[in-house]
DNA sequence: AATGAATGAGGTTTCATTCAT
DNA sequence: TATGAATGAAACCTCATTCAT
């Protein structure tokens, strides 16, 4: 008698779940190009041919990644959505930002390190696989901080903004050593005064 | 006749150089494991043969083309190496970092577009590459920068200053369409008046 | 209440037809090596599994396709077996081949696309799968003919008929939208004139 | 020092012409798909990427072997071409068929062998490897001898030539050992008599 | 009787590197 | 200096077959 549905679907998600997992860090230690799907396999504990039951190929199983890191995110930055931004919102952003940083550390990491690949760039030019909502929301916010220095250029305003995330989050995730949890949390307060100004 | 040996020097320098270039772009474009010895020989119209000629293999090509761009940029940074920072210098610093982004736009593209990629981070990690004389002098920097708040965690001055270049670089060579020369110099000024303070 | 041993093997009957079919039509468009076990329990809406719980291997599946389609063809000509062809005789030929160009056109079809793979030619060759019967009914058939002959070689006789029947089948075969059930009906009766010469 | 163009040229030609000459025959006889690239570098002597020196993949190869039968035919029916035929031209025809299936008597096979199996048929289909004026040719004639008889059905006379050479040339190419050149003779004779009647 | 996850051998293809010329 | 034919290891992928359930 064979399995039922359910337990079949159970195996599959939970092996999917693995491969995944696996060729992550190795995509993104390794590089996309450089990891082969031997090496998966074999962390992985499983043979070749099964990795092709579960993803159509190497490049399926890259999008399939990038996709659910994105989905990992999003979940993170999802908010009433109504396309305007209050200071509390934007203060929340911050917070959520920072929350991510503390809790995704791991998932972000992975992601920088996949998203500078040029095989993987390549890739995520691809629509359907850019996440929409969140570049929206962070031009809702850069929109609303801007208005709140109406003297200087706007356009200074939001390239500051956005060098300190950008290289905020890149430093942190490639010398996280240097970048504790305490830190963390002093300069978030240092950026909402920033801010605030 | 035969050609004299300065005139065989000249030649070799000429196809070195020609090769490195190609081999840059493609390496920065397509992804260094990506890239293949046949492209570059094609797009740069030699022989595969030839080019094992001028370098050992593949690895060393890059290896080469990761130490020439730092001696490019090296070149605009070197000051008197007195180990000690006055604010000109610091001012000099910005000066000549903004001539930089400005002059070696394309090499510094190339630059991060490989610095990126995993397999090209493990050989930069190998000492040999690293341009240790850069490094010390941005520590100066900072140094001086973060004795200048002193009321303020060094540790945030500096990671300030640091995310604001990072991030800005980034992406000043991501999205060049949007960082015009105008803009750098607007940036630059603000840019002091914010160390200064 | 289970089911009565009948029943079963009216189950197994039907799958195994249902297999048969798919697996005919795959191989004979598609080509023996090119078609999957995959493919067919797919078409077929079975289980990978299950088609192996009825045939021990894909070749076994293609011995038997081929029995199968021999079985279905000699029930056409299957005369008194008396070794010897009388002009009536050779006339009941003539209109049970016809008869099964019109009536098996299908299976004949796959027959065909079948036979002529050299995988597939391989197994015919192999005895066990060979319709003695049909090809000496066959050769009687053209002594017969080529007595009837007697001032022309009959070798070239026999190779006419031959020549005629193998090329008109096969373009019957793989050109059938030209040869309507009309056509075949004329060219019948040009056949019998042109032979009771 | 290397070697001159023509040098090279040479060399590529000549080890173009072994791995077309070896894939024919392994295609022709053991099928397509079953034919593994090992097994023609293995036949050849030379190594598996060699081939993909010389053939972009398995399927260019086919592809060229293709054209270069269809070569070697054409080369064999090249009349006048002003698109009428005379009844010389026919009997040239008939001259020029039976001339080839002595000469290219182990083409022909290869030929056959190979544009039964699926696989190749659909390569086949592709217009660029259709020998266009072949068929043309063929058909000219055709025209000519259904005129010959007006009071049969143009369609059954050609379809009786046509059945006549496809049936043919089969057997000829299938069982090659009943059909020596003098049965070729005497049969040419006997064709051009039924036709000329 | 029936399922599909799992395997591993073997298929096609790519590519850094060597070498005779 | 310069060429490109040649190699073979290793990459991605397919597939007949097995087996626990």
């Amino acid at each position: 008698m064979p399995r039922t549905e359910e337990q079949y679907k159970e195996i599959r998600n939970e092996k999917k779940k693995l491969i995944t997992n696996v060729a992550l860090k190795l995509f993104a230690n390794e590089g996309y190009t450089r990891t082969s799907i031997n090496q998966i396999a074999k962390e992985a504990n499983i043979s070749k041919g099964l990795l092709y039951n579960y993803f159509q190929s190497k490049e399926e199983l890259l999008k399939h990644i990038l996709n659910a890191l994105g989905e990992e995110f999003s979940e993170f930055i999802d908010p009433n959505k109504d396309d305007v931004v209050t200071e509390q919102e934007a203060f929340n952003y911050i917070d959520i930002t920072f929350e991510m940083l503390k809790n995704q550390r791991e998932s972000l990491k992975y992601y920088y390190q996949l998203a500078f690949q040029p095989e993987v760039m390549e890739i995520l030019s691809n629509p359907n696989v850019i996440r929409e909502d969140i570049i929206k929301q962070e031009y809702l916010l850069l929109d609303f901080l801007a208005a709140k220095q109406p003297n200087v250029n706007p356009k200074i305003v939001v390239t500051n903004i956005i060098s300190f995330m950008k290289g905020f989050s890149m430093m942190y995730v490639y010398s996280p050593e240097t970048y504790t949890d305490e830190f963390l949390e002093e300069y978030k307060i240092y950026l909402k005064e920033f801010i605030a100004k």
